[in-house]
DNA sequence: ATTATTATTTAGATTTACCTAAATTTTATT
DNA sequence: AATAAAATTTAGGTAAATCTAAATAATAAT
């Protein structure tokens, strides 16, 4: 199956969306990958046409089996690149997401083999999500819990969800990295804000669209 | 000054069909970029409006100074993700020219200079080629003798100018590379086919369409 | 159960980068 | 210098991926 660049990015955005939900809304979509609406409804006849999505009118938007595996080795180059940028080239986690944008539409499974190989086949990507395999078999998240829900006072940092750059510099500043430990002294259910101490450092509180995006296991 | 992957590819090319040559036809560009005159002269009109050609209807095209920039940066990044493939994935020369063409849109100075400099600032390419540097000064290619107007007896491979597979895998046959010492035996003029012998391996002849391709120094 | 609101689709344009076929210009040849 | 050949451009069209505005369907609210 031969893709365009911007089939690629709706597949991948479905696929994104796909999680959780049970169908994909066209205006979600839109909103994902900033086009309109009626953008979204063209390329759905057409990926649909290429049996990528399973998709009738009104009826929102699913990736077949064969709409995921090409998702999957996207996605697999994506992070791989990620990798690439940070491990290799030094760049910090809030720079590699646009560029890896761009490289992940390089198709080469001969390069992608490669590459893995030469980063000594990574599992994780710069910000905690799983690398699918050469087969595209994926290992599942490392944790489904958001520091938003999670119970436990005592937590690691295992990934973050939001790969905006505004984000990730707001954790650059507080200190909170991947593998960063921290412990939960408050929540304020008035804005499910919470506040949270890493070491011996001074406490501090974050928001909770902030608290949402960072994935965490109990400790 | 933001390029299509089209357009970038059109500047290249002009400067690769500029060399030697005053101005290059539209015809010439069009079998470089396999496609059609008419198109050419679309593009053309194009490029000239943002002021990256010199064009006059019917007179060939030439870079501006500006042009030029912008092609010496596609050309660095090039010939960077060459020796990225070749030396850090494992690549042979011939199959790298395909994939750096897909790597080198990727516009980023911060990687294209990482990326250099993760290389260690390497200034030939795996075909011989020098790379420009973050300014875009180029040095001078390593030698403008080709095998075929040679006239010495023992020479050097510095560079090959033809990038397709089939040349680079017949070298690879004849175990001709980079660095490859060869002593012309003789020369016939009724094809122009030449002699060769590398060290004390047995001699064999290689076509003009070849040699021409084969840039050497003497020794 | 209507009605209002929101979501989605259709219809018709636009832009980019192509194309073919015909017209024009340049260059080469008699 | 006239004519033939080759190169180039123009005119008009196509496909991909967008868009806006209008129409339709689904969902929510009264």
């Amino acid at each position: 199956m031969n893709l365009s660049v911007s089939e690629e990015n709706y597949i991948k955005s479905i696929y994104k969306l796909e999680e959780g939900q049970d169908a994909v809304t066209t205006n979600a979509l839109a909103y994902e990958l900033d086009t309109k609406p009626a953008s979204v409804t063209d390329m759905a006849k057409k990926l649909k046409e290429k049996k990528l999505i399973a998709y009738e009118k009104y009826q929102g938007i699913n990736l077949t089996p064969e709409g995921k595996k090409a998702a999957l080795q996207i996605v697999r180059r994506h992070r791989l690149w990620e990798c690439f940028l940070v491990d290799k080239l030094g760049f910090s986690w809030e720079e590699v997401h646009e560029l890896a944008e761009e490289l992940e539409h390089v198709r080469s499974e001969k390069l992608t083999n490669r590459l893995s190989e030469f980063l000594g086949n990574p599992v994780i990507d710069p910000h905690g999500d799983p690398i699918p395999d050469a087969q595209g078999k994926l290992g599942k998240p490392r944790t489904q819990t958001s520091l938003h829900k999670s119970q436990a006072k005592r937590l690691e940092v295992m990934a973050v969800s939001d790969k905006s750059t505004a984000l990730l510099e707001f954790l650059n500043a507080k200190g909170i990295h991947l593998g960063t430990q921290l412990d939960v002294i408050e929540r304020y259910s008035f804005d499910n804000s919470i506040e949270i101490k890493i070491r011996n450092q001074p406490a501090f509180t974050i928001s909770e669209q902030v608290s949402k995006n960072i994935m965490v296991k109990p400790i």
